[in-house]
DNA sequence: CGAGTCTTTCAATCATTCCTGAAAGAAGCA
DNA sequence: TGCTTCTTTCAGGAATGATTGAAAGACTCG
């Protein structure tokens, strides 16, 4: 075994893993890059600095701006400094959990309420237009308000979980994943 | 109130749903297109031809070809045919929660299947070269181990949900929701 | 205040993903 | 089987979204 075997090997795993979630990334709705910003991060462990993005994943200054940026935003990475040198370093935040509360909270925003909101106008825009029971208004109305009710629901429980009581969430989840079927 | 007021205000609030539905599909990943297909099948909520979807959605031919194929798939919309008719039709399922089972199923085996694969691949990577408790290796291992356990719940939790007795989560998320936090 | 360093912005370019439409392929019927 | 009707495929074009890189902006320090 060389001295070289094992930081190879670690950058290698670092640069899979990079790969990975990058893909999971587009996946999700969040750009490759993004997410390999965020994967880079995560996997080293320590606050980078602009270049050191740059470099290790071949991007452009721009690129990295941006995203950085967009990272701290979802809240998921937090600037960093370091005493007596000027660069802004970033770190992720290490918890899983955490990191999967903000993803939620990102997505709830950005899709279900406005999709809630875009529900309620639709219903109001055929209320009280039933004619009768069996009415092709009737029924249209019937299944908009059961995705109503189906949305409102994800919200309540989206929003539990990312709540400071999501805690409690969490725990289920894990009990409810170990508990046979 | 003119005779035509009541179908024009249906054919309305049907357009508004299916251009909502087609911006939700994107942010899930589905395509533009395919998601405005389900909405159409699903808000009109009787079997429709190929020829009515690209009438009434302004698609080419193939598109809407691909779509219903993509949608009958995922198993939420199934083929169905009139007497005397030799043309498909096509009828989206009117349950709301199937529909979020069948989402729920199809993007488990897109995104959580593959990326715990390759989780399993990184960590085996670095398996057994610890160098200590401190070393870098051993943080990097603790790392992914983390993602792991946090990714197999998410599998496991999901799972249970799109399985048969996935009934008595739906029960409880429905409970979750309207109770206090 | 001005030089130097670092960060952000944004128009142009590039990549990816999606849609089209025509042609090939099935499937039913006489 | 040959004709008709309907469905699927796929190469190319269109649209959308991401990235670059250079220039402008912001901040520090002497």
């Amino acid at each position: 075994m060389t001295p070289n075997t094992q930081p190879d090997t670690l950058a290698a795993a670092q640069d899979r893993f990079i790969a990975t979630w990058g893909q999971m990334g587009s996946a999700w709705g969040i750009s490759r890059t993004m997410a390999e910003v965020h994967a880079l991060l995560f996997i080293v462990g320590e606050p980078l600095c602009t270049d050191d993005v740059m470099e290790r994943l071949e991007i452009s200054r721009g690129s990295a701006s941006m995203s950085l940026r967009a990272l701290v935003d979802w809240g998921v990475v937090a600037r960093a400094h370091k005493r007596g040198d000027r660069k802004e370093y970033f770190a992720a935040d290490q918890d899983v959990w955490t990191l999967f509360r903000a993803v939620v909270r990102e997505r709830m925003k950005r899709e279900i309420d406005p999709l809630l909101a875009s529900l309620f106008e639709i219903r109001d825009m055929t209320r009280g237009m039933d004619g009768g029971v069996h009415s092709e208004i009737s029924e249209h109305n019937l299944r908009v308000d059961e995705l109503l009710q189906f949305f409102e629901i994800a919200q309540a429980v989206g929003q539990r979980f990312i709540s400071p009581s999501g805690e409690g969430l969490q725990a289920a989840a894990e009990i409810l994943s170990k508990t046979p079927a």
